[in-house]
DNA sequence: ACCGATGCCGCAATCGGTTGCGGAAATAAT
DNA sequence: ATTATTTCCGCAACCGATTGCGGCATCGGT
C-alpha cells in the first residue's frame, strides 16, 4: 500500500507494450501468446509485482475479506468460534477482520458500521446490551451478507448458527434432577437475548415434565458475565436458601460461583450442584471437576463461515436464510455429582484416559 | 461493496453539483459554504450513503488495517496478544485482519503474501518451523511495517516486542533452587527460535551462579505445544530419573507435563517441582495449582501495535526500530513448593482472596 | 491476388473518491 | 465604474487493475 511499488504500468513501460496486456497475461486471459506471456510473467517476478489488491477489490466490488464481530477476544468459546472462522475462511480464500464489542452496544454499532465498508460479509454475536438492531439492518439493507452466531436479533431476518441452548439446559437440568438434586437454580442472562429464553424454556420444560413444580423465583437473570455472575450467586443464596444446585448459563457465570463456592467453603457436588452450559475444558481440571459441556465452538465458527460464503457466491436470486442448530453433549463431572471428594483423583485419571485416546488434543481446543 | 450503493456521484446528481463538491462538503473541506454543505450532508443522510473505504483505500494508498499473524488462535496467550492488538487498533482508528499460521511455514508464508497486499502494517509472530525469513524480507522491501511480537526473525531488521524471556526462566530456575530442587531440567524448543536460546541463557546463567554444575543434557529442545511436551516429559524422565524439577517453556509443555504426571502418580510439587514460563491464569485452578507467570499480553500486543502504528504514521525520514523487552513476575503456587497438597485449600483461598483485590476479573484476563 | 478467419494486442472506460488548479460570481476597495 | 479580493464550486487527472471492443497483421482458402 506504499508508494514506489511496482505495478501493471511499470512492467508494461519495462517491456514497451500497454498494461491490458500485463493484466490479461498474468491472469492467464488465452488472447495472449505464450512466448508474450512467459515474458510478462517473467518480467513481473524480476520487478517483484504484487497486484493491488485493494485496486482489485474496487474493480471487482469484492473484497474476499469477512468480518467477525465478538462480544470479547479472551474467552474460550469465542477463541474456538474464531478459529472455526479463520479455517474455513482460509480455505476459501478469504481473510478474516476481527473485531470486538466488549458487550458494549455503542462499540458494537461503530465496529458494524466499519466493517460493512470493507468487507463481503459479516459474522456477528450480539452484545448483551444490544436492544436496537438498526445497524443490523443497515448492512442487510446494503446487501451485505450477516450471519448471527452464538447470540442472534430474532428480528433481523438472516441466517444463524447457534447452539441448542433449550436441549443443553434441558440436558443439565434433567441431569441434576436425577443426580437427586431438587432445588436448582438457573443463572442466567437478560430476556432480550434469546438463547437466554431458550435457555428458560429448556430448564422449565426439564422441571415440569419431571413433577417438580416450576419456582419463578429460582431464575436468575442478572447477566452473562463474571462479575454479573458473582452479583446472581450470592443473590439466589440469600434470597433462597433451599437451593442446592445451580445451573450457569455460560462459563464466566460457572467460574464466578466457583470461587464464590470455594470462598464461602461450600463443597461443589456435596452441597451444591453446579453445572455449566459452557465448554471450556479447562473445566475438567478443576476441584473439583465442573460439569459442562462439549466443545463446539469451532464447528459453530465454520459452519457460520460457510453459510456467510454461500451467501455471498450465490449466483442471482433469492437466498435463503437457514438457522441452523449444533448440538451437543454433557460432559459430567464431579461438580454435579453426590460422591465423596476423596475419589476426585481416580475418576480423574480415568477421566484423562478417557479423553486421551479419543483426543490427545482436548487441552487445546 | 456490492453494486447499488449510493455513491457521492449520486447525491451530486440528485442536488445537481459536481462529486467534487460533494466529496469537499463531507470532509467539511473549508471551500464549502455552510449551507452547501448542509444541504449535502442532509441528503447523504437521506440517500443512506456510505463512502467506500476501498475506493478511499486506493486513493489514499492506506487502509487503515493493520494484520496480525498468529501461530495458534486458541492459546491463552495468544488471544491476550491479540485483546491487547484490537484495543490499540480501534482506538486509533485502525481495524485488525487476523491469520493464523498453525505453527506451518507454508501458512505462515501464504498469510504474510496475502496481508502484505491489503494492510498497511503487520504485527507477527513467527512459527515454530519457520527457518528461512524470504517473506518477511520481502514485506520490509515493500516498505510495509513490521513487527515482531512473542517470537521474532533476528535476523530481519524491525521493531520487536518479546517477553524476557531470559530473565523469566532465571527466576523460575532460581525459585526452583531456593525450593530445595536439584536436579532441574528445561523442556524447551529448537535453538533457531532466539527466544528458546534465551530461556537457555537464562536457565544456565541461574543454574552456575547458584554453584550447580550445568548438565546439558537436562535441556530438553524438543518442541513448543502440547503433543511435543508430552514426549519431552517422557524422554526427560526416562534418560535423567533423578530429575527433580521441570521448567517448562510455556503453557501448553507445561499442561503436558501436569497431565502425564498425573497419569504416572507424580505428585507435583513434592515429587516433582513444575514451572512453567507461561502465564495461563488458570494454571491456578489446577491441582496442585502450578506456577507459572504474570500475564503480559495484553500489553505485549498493545505495544506492538503501537509501535506499528507509529512506523505507518510516521513522517519522512527514517523510522528507528525498537526492541523492546517486557517483564513480568513469577506467580508461585503448589507445583513448585514443597509442601503437603493437604494446604491446598488453605493457600488456595488465600490467593483466591488475594487476586480478587487485586483484579477481580483474573479469569478473564 | 483477394477475402475472410484467426491470433494478438492496445484504446479507453470503469470502479468511487480525492484534490490541484482554474474560473465564475459576489463582495470589497479605490 | 473599474480593479482587486474573496468565496465557492467544477474540470479533469489520478490511485491500480480489469475488460469490451476494435484494429492490425499474419495465415489459409479459393
Amino acid at each position: 500500500m506504499k508508494k514506489g511499488m511496482t505495478t501493471i504500468y511499470d512492467i508494461a513501460k519495462a517491456l514497451d507494450i500497454s498494461a491490458s496486456t500485463v493484466s490479461r497475461a498474468l491472469r492467464n486471459h488465452p488472447d495472449i501468446s505464450k512466448a508474450m506471456a512467459d515474458k510478462i510473467k517473467l518480467t513481473a517476478k524480476k520487478l517483484n509485482y504484487r497486484p493491488n489488491t485493494i485496486a482489485q477489490s474496487l474493480k471487482e466490488r469484492k473484497t474476499k475479506v469477512i468480518g467477525v464481530l465478538l462480544p470479547e477476544i479472551v474467552s474460550h468459546r469465542y477463541m474456538s468460534i474464531l478459529n472455526g472462522v479463520e479455517d474455513i475462511a482460509f480455505r476459501k480464500g478469504y481473510q478474516v477482520m476481527v473485531a470486538k464489542s466488549g458487550e458494549s452496544y455503542q462499540r458494537e454499532v461503530m465496529n458494524i458500521e466499519s466493517l460493512s465498508g470493507q468487507v463481503d460479509g459479516i459474522l456477528a454475536c450480539i452484545s448483551q446490551e444490544t436492544r436496537k438492531y438498526e445497524h443490523f439492518k443497515n448492512v442487510k439493507t446494503h446487501n451485505i451478507p450477516l450471519v448471527f452466531f452464538d447470540r442472534a436479533a430474532d428480528r433481523v431476518p438472516s441466517s444463524k448458527v447457534m447452539l441448542n441452548e433449550e436441549s443443553v439446559v434441558y440436558a443439565l437440568t434433567e441431569h441434576l434432577i436425577k443426580s437427586g438434586y431438587q432445588n436448582i437454580a438457573l443463572l442466567t442472562g437478560p430476556d432480550h437475548l434469546g438463547f437466554c429464553r431458550s435457555q428458560i424454556k429448556g430448564y422449565a420444560s426439564a422441571i415440569v415434565h419431571h413433577g417438580i413444580e416450576l419456582n419463578q423465583s429460582l431464575i436468575n437473570n442478572h447477566g452473562l458475565d463474571f462479575q454479573q455472575g458473582r452479583l446472581a450467586f450470592h443473590q439466589t443464596m440469600k434470597l433462597k436458601p433451599g437451593v442446592d444446585a445451580i445451573i450457569a448459563a455460560n462459563d464466566p457465570v460457572a467460574m464466578a460461583v466457583y470461587l464464590e463456592a470455594q470462598k464461602a467453603n461450600i463443597q461443589l457436588g456435596i452441597q451444591l450442584g453446579l453445572v455449566s452450559a459452557g465448554s471450556d475444558p479447562t473445566f475438567g481440571f478443576l476441584t473439583p471437576p465442573v460439569t459442562n459441556t462439549h466443545p463446539k465452538g469451532f464447528e459453530i465458527g465454520g459452519r457460520a463461515a460457510q453459510l456467510c460464503i454461500n451467501e455471498i457466491e450465490k449466483q442471482g436470486g433469492i437466498f435463503k436464510f437457514e438457522k441452523e442448530m449444533i448440538s451437543t453433549d454433557l460432559v459430567i463431572r464431579q461438580s454435579s455429582t453426590r460422591v465423596n471428594h476423596g475419589m476426585v483423583v481416580s475418576s480423574y485419571s480415568k477421566y484423562l484416559n478417557q479423553i486421551d485416546s479419543q483426543d490427545p488434543l482436548v487441552y487445546i481446543y
